[in-house]
DNA sequence: GGTCTGACTAGGT
DNA sequence: AACCTAGCCAGAC
């Protein structure tokens, strides 16, 4: 598998992301048939450049949006979910039992 | 081909 | 619930 395919099957689950649904690291590489790569999930996010794929809509385990080595993003981050209706609390969190998203499974 | 790094996680305290 | 730690694993040197 070369880090470009990887990459491709991570877009494409990414965009079945529903509008004001998230989505967290790990469950985004099981689905993208990558279990245990969560890690891969962020860094090919970090390459992104297609506006299309909706990439502030993961978030981490604990529905935080994780901290980048090189802050910036977090803040646009938080403003695109907010647009979309996704609430955050108090200790900037999101509730995923109600947020998180919950795909129909798929048959071939 | 060993080492290091990191948009991660599960589990223990 | 916050904080640590160990485990994880592909990429870049």
């Amino acid at each position: 598998m070369t880090a470009a395919s990887s990459y491709e099957r991570i877009y494409a689950v990414v965009r079945r992301i529903p509008k004001g649904r998230v989505a967290t690291y790990g469950q985004i590489a099981e689905l993208a048939g990558l279990p245990r790569q969560a890690r891969q999930v962020g860094y090919a996010l970090a390459a992104l450049e297609d506006t299309r794929v909706p990439w502030h809509r993961v978030l981490n385990a604990r529905g935080e949006i994780s901290a980048r080595s090189d802050p910036g993003p977090e803040r646009l981050q938080r403003a695109l979910l907010e647009r979309e209706g996704v609430r955050f609390d108090g200790q900037d969190r999101v509730a995923l039992a109600r947020h998180l998203w919950q795909p129909r499974v798929r048959r071939r």
